[in-house]
DNA sequence: CCATCTCATACCCCCAAAGCATCAATCAGG
DNA sequence: CCTGATTGATGCTTTGGGGGTATGAGATGG
């Protein structure tokens, strides 16, 4: 059977005030109209169902069983009618709906949990979606699309927008009993001669340029025996005594068994940042770059 | 926010057809209309929902936040649209619905439960409501459409049809170890001097003239000593020595402990039958009354 | 039997919406 | 860089669906 692509919700509406009143002059007043009119619409939407929904006796009204059921149908259906246009609006002002953020355990360690708490008390209705991703990878998808914001390092380009949300710096992680693990502190010619675990330049360039640079800056040439692609890995590599890193301070706050951190003299430093496409068609991420500003400065 | 009873689910069809289409001339001929217009249409939509929901640059379209959100709840709208002007067919076809079928323990033993069980494989998308009321209660429902049908005795008013369901009669029950408790049959003279137990006049008529007559008849006059209302409470006084019974025949078949039937010598007899409106409004009536013919032959 | 209330019908009218023609922007290919 | 094709937006014209007024018809109560 072929629908009624004539029949629309404005009849629904029409039936439902008859419904409820159970008199056409009223109902037809209710939807601003007039009474014959109205008794038209509703003689139209029966000839159209082929279904009679109303027992009229020009003194009383009433509903038929077919009635009293489309009756229910139809509130269910203008409600959830209402709701999506209302759902619409609050995409639209960014008050609900999805925000993909990426990030990278490379550089989230401790900003990222506190950025989504934050983020979703102020917006609660937004579901956030969290993609870990490697850093290179970042850039293309915000572009995109693929992702509405992410967590990474500085700097990035003219696409896309960044806020400071940190300033973290290197640190050296060693084997326990390693013997750099008793040193307070160390500095780039006592790493000469030890075998590097690092994220390859194609996955964390920040991070393996940084380190490469303050080894030859004292003119240490950095052997790198390992080169996985994820912070977890680097670490956990360490811990089975299969070399030395230098990983983001943050990340040694929640350290495995196995694994000691040890301060570096002049410790290169970078920012992590939030990072946003320069123009976002995702209304629910300016409320996070608001977030995140607050967050640098509280 | 006094919305828009402008838009209305034909906009809905038209949005979707868009959003899956994502080129307004193809989307447009679905709906069978020409580009301008429709194009007119979705803006419409936009503007009076102050919501963009289609990014578009003369070469691409594609869906905005917002629009993916309405293009996901405008989906369900619709198909729930459907449903209801579906589901309003089928109640009218008599295919779906509710139907509330009032009975009397006095009349129903055994007839009802296979009544119901035919009717439900007949029609298992109509809800049965089950409502055991008294006889005399029967008739003013049915009238007032309280109850779509009902099960009990004969004979009814002209306002009333009736199919016949099964032919009962009247049968003796008495306490275990009452004096007439060990006999194979008894006749109406043998009950004289018993105490009775039966429903009142006001409840269950047919019942209650049918024991009288089957007492007077015999030139003896039934000495009633209590009434109750319901069926199952005579049988439990009965059970308690408190006097004896003249029930149908078919309550016998599941007696209490402690309670034993006996048969009567030229037992009245009186039908049982299903009670519908002679106009009925409700379009499931008529399958159970074809049911209920059907169980009379096989 | 009349007054009244209420829904249906008849008739008219108008503007919302559809169509047609065209413009503007974008892109592909030579 | 030019041209043609594609596609969405805009302007103008037309028409039919939908709304209004007047009135009819059936039911009810006094």
């Amino acid at each position: 059977m072929l629908w009624g692509y004539e029949m629309d919700s404005r009849h629904m509406r029409h039936f439902v005030a008859l419904a409820e009143t159970l008199h056409f002059g009223r109902a037809a007043a209710r939807m601003n109209m007039s009474q014959p009119p109205f008794s038209r619409q509703i003689a139209g939407i029966e000839n159209e169902l082929g279904v009679k929904l109303v027992e009229r006796n020009s003194r009383n009204v009433s509903l038929t069983p077919a009635g009293k059921r489309f009756l229910e149908d139809s509130r269910g259906v203008l409600a959830q009618f209402d709701a999506a246009c209302r759902d619409a609006q609050l995409v639209a002002s960014g008050m609900k709906g999805e925000l993909r953020l990426g990030f990278t355990m490379h550089a989230a360690h401790g900003t990222v949990p506190k950025l989504v708490r934050r983020y979703s008390e102020a917006r609660p209705d937004v579901r956030l979606i969290l993609e870990e991703t490697i850093p290179t990878a970042i850039d293309e998808m915000l572009v995109d699309g693929k992702l509405d914001a992410a967590v990474t390092f500085a700097p990035h380009g003219v696409q896309l927008n960044s806020v400071s949300l940190a300033r973290d710096r290197l640190s050296l992680i060693v084997p326990a009993g390693h013997p750099l693990a008793a040193r307070k502190i160390v500095g780039a010619a006592d790493l000469a001669g030890h075998s590097l675990i690092a994220a390859p330049a194609t996955v964390a360039p920040t991070l393996r340029n940084a380190i490469s640079d303050y080894h030859l800056a004292a003119g240490v040439v950095p052997s790198f025996i390992y080169e996985p692609r994820l912070q977890h890995t680097i670490v956990q590599l360490v811990a089975e005594g299969l070399g030395i890193a230098l990983v983001p301070e943050t990340v040694c706050s929640t350290l495995a068994e196995g694994v000691v951190a040890v301060s570096l003299r002049d410790p290169p430093a970078f920012d992590i940042v939030l990072v946003t496409p320069a123009v976002s068609s995702n209304p629910a991420v300016a409320p996070l770059v608001e977030v995140a500003r607050r967050l640098r400065r509280g």
